[in-house]
DNA sequence: GGGTGCGGTGAATCGTGGTTCAGGGGGAAC
DNA sequence: GTTCCCCCTGAACCACGATTCACCGCACCC
């Protein structure tokens, strides 16, 4: 258990190193990033990052495995006080763009540094992948269920298409030098034209969901 | 498509060698590619290389200066003839997903590859890529003019939408070992949820809050 | 005070692979 | 037949960077 519970500079230094680690990441890409770089940004010396990971590659892995987790319970818990469907997904759509445009440095790893190779990305990436798919799939399916979203699209294949379209609104963001209230701005772009896309056009229910939009 | 209108065997040699990278970089990805193991896919010595291409980035460059450009023209030349811009929005995304299904290799360089370095993204990938948005967002446009697309959705945004969807549904097409025929049907819903997304409802919409939703 | 162990260090190692370059061969010109 | 030239070859070079490991020094315990 060297998590943040437990306090000793142990933990401490791990943290460090991840947390160099995506910037030195970040700004170089995967591949281009040298160890000694992450150890000098990390203030620690070389052989120290051995320490407590097994290898370069180990040390991107345990930023996915650290953070996306982390992401997931973050927007799972921000969901369940939440009875609209359509609400659920602005929300989504908010709380993903929200955390790429605080930390974009994170957001340039799990967006670029994601693909840095094929073989990883099956192996590590993607169950992670699918437990976030599953979530927004999720919603969908409800909003089904309750008559406001359109059954003729596999919740699935929504969930791709929204993360997809946010992923590329993050990349364009991330490789032209934006600013955060741009990406906001995309953020609601793309929330109306996925909502709109998945509502139900139901002739006798106008739904009222005049509730107000990004938070 | 092909550069064989010169019949010589350089601009055959060249054409080999571009081949022979996709194919090398689709499956390793550019950092895990040996120069030496696509000459060897190409049948050229590993020299040879050196005699068309500058060096090994100026490969995966000129990868996508081939590449991309050709893919713009087909796309652009396809949609010369259609007037409907919804129907234009959906032979978009059929060309796109269709080239990506066909031509697997490149479309794991394109997708995958594509992110390798943010620096090598920033100074060629992006303006390629953003000749590809604004084709999108030329068509979004024609259709806000015409009346048929709601004109609260900037065109770039939904260019990056569009564009961001169908590289995710790619990309959990290529990681996932999907069959062609399941792109097909994610194309679809792809299809239904953008273009009612950005559809303008107008006759006997009983919307009274329609416009105000998302912003 | 002295011993023990553990977290930490960073220079040296060593394999790797992009790039070079000294040469080979064959076709065309003379 | 000889020469020239172009295209190509692939073994060797050498820089580079991930990883290792012999060595510190501090904290704690006996």
């Amino acid at each position: 258990m060297r998590a943040s519970i437990v306090r000793n500079r142990t933990g401490d230094k791990r943290e460090r190193i991840l947390e160099a680690a995506v910037r030195v990441f970040a700004r170089k890409g995967f591949f281009l990033s040298r160890v000694a770089e992450i150890a000098a940004a990390a203030g620690v010396a070389d052989g120290t990052i051995y320490l407590y990971f097994k290898n370069k590659d180990d040390l991107l892995i345990s930023i996915f495995e650290d953070r996306i987790d982390a992401l997931c319970d973050a927007v799972e818990a921000k969901l369940a006080g939440i009875a609209d469907p359509a609400e659920k997904l602005r929300r989504i759509i908010d709380i993903q763009l929200g955390i790429v445009a605080e930390h974009r440095d994170l957001a340039e790893v799990l967006t670029i540094n994601l693909r840095q190779s094929s073989r990883f990305l099956k192996q590590y990436a993607a169950p992670k992948f699918n437990r976030y798919l599953d979530v927004i799939a999720g919603v969908v399916s409800e909003g089904q269920d309750a008559g406001v979203f359109r059954r003729d699209v596999p919740p699935r294949h929504f969930a791709r298409v929204l993360f997809g379209a946010l992923d590329g609104m993050t990349l364009t963001w991330v490789i032209g030098k934006g600013a955060p209230e741009r990406l906001e701005k995309a953020a609601a772009s793309a929330a109306t034209i996925l909502i709109e896309g998945i509502r139900e056009r139901t002739s006798g229910a106008p739904r009222a969901s005049a509730k107000g939009g990004a938070t």
